[in-house]
DNA sequence: TGCAGCGACATACCCTCGGTATGTCGCAGG
DNA sequence: CCTGCGACATACCGAGGGTATGTCGCTGCA
């Protein structure tokens, strides 16, 4: 029988959590820059020193931030594209889902507006290969597939600006003065585009 | 007779200009955050007491950079799209122009990846208003006072998401491994979407 | 069973860097 | 002439990221 998980690894799981989430909320609510290491180690109630046993810094706190953003939102989305019916009606929730992901505050700033300055492309790039970037690709490929808009078309490039145009369509309704117009205003864009896209 | 232009005024003026390139030049190398204000100052050969004379601090520094070279694109945009022709032919030319324009490093480091961050969403967008995302919603109003694409779509939130499109697009390109065939791939996704927007 | 070692923190300290307060120098005007 | 101000330079402060070291309790081992 192999030892038991020692109580003391729960605990330490429990702090490294605990750092994550204090900084999730401290990063989407004052941003990166604006946001100490010391204000992030008080809400998780322990000291800068356990905050960088921990992790190797501001940098890889904040990428550990990212991933717990990420890997939610992509749960959310997988399960809803996921759906084994038409592509085409997986496409237009999977569309819907993902307005409604960019309309919270934790993703806008930390995986949109943040992420690309704090990480560099590079990075931030790559790490989207593993989430909400591969899940629309995911779809695009299925959609392709599927034969719904033709196979001429280059998936990743399609899919890359797909995602720019989703994330501009969500970071305008997020800003906007009147959420519910702008957030029509976009969706009737982006299906425009989509029929656009449609063979026959 | 007005007084002449006093030759300080010159000198004063030569020194801001030297600032705003020293910055252009370093937040594009290293980054608006590992990028110090000694440094700029010593590019540009005077001290730091010079640059907080001139400006407001760090933010108001950067902000001075983006809109140094956003109007230097905007200059040389505006004349692209300003052909007197078929509209369709200078969005044609327009977006081949822009291409061009996201694959300047100051374009990409300061306007796309730091800017949203430094500046916050709002001012961003605010300036952008002014700039590229200007020239770039004028272009698709004309497409559409034109009928190129029908008068149903909503013009601000159709050139968000096309903003967005050919931002990231062009990020791709910039960030691939083969530049050229990617670049090839973005150009014939973007057609095929502008393709699929014209009427009938 | 005692001790060596290590994991999980806490404490104390350093140093860069953005920002500020103050000083200096030369010219323009009364 | 001297007062004022614009255009800087110098000196300094403090916040905050990062590091070096200390402590304490558990665990494995002779």
């Amino acid at each position: 029988m192999a030892t038991a998980r020692p109580r003391r690894v729960e605990y330490s799981e429990a702090t490294r959590q605990a750092l994550v989430d204090s900084a999730v909320d401290l990063f989407t609510e004052h941003g990166y820059s604006q946001t100490s290491l010391e204000e992030i180690a008080k809400r998780a109630r322990v000291t800068k020193g356990a905050l960088y046993h921990h992790f190797g810094g501001k940098q890889a706190l904040f990428e550990a931030a990212f991933s717990a953003v990420e890997s939610g939102v992509v749960a959310r989305l997988s399960e809803v594209v996921s759906d084994p019916g038409d592509p085409w009606e997986a496409t237009r929730s999977g569309l819907r889902a993902f307005l409604e992901v960019c309309l919270e505050p934790s993703y806008q700033r930390i995986v949109v507006q943040d992420g690309p300055a704090v990480m560099g492309w590079g990075r931030w790039r790559d790490a989207e290969e593993a989430y909400t970037f591969g899940v629309l690709r995911t779809v695009v490929s299925n959609l392709i597939a599927s034969g719904e808009i033709g196979d001429e078309l280059p998936v990743d490039a399609l899919a890359r600006i797909m995602f720019g145009a989703l994330s501009a369509g969500a970071i305008a309704i997020a800003a906007s003065s009147s959420p519910m117009q702008e957030r029509a205003d976009i969706a009737v864009c982006i299906e425009r585009v989509l029929n656009g896209l449609r063979v026959g």
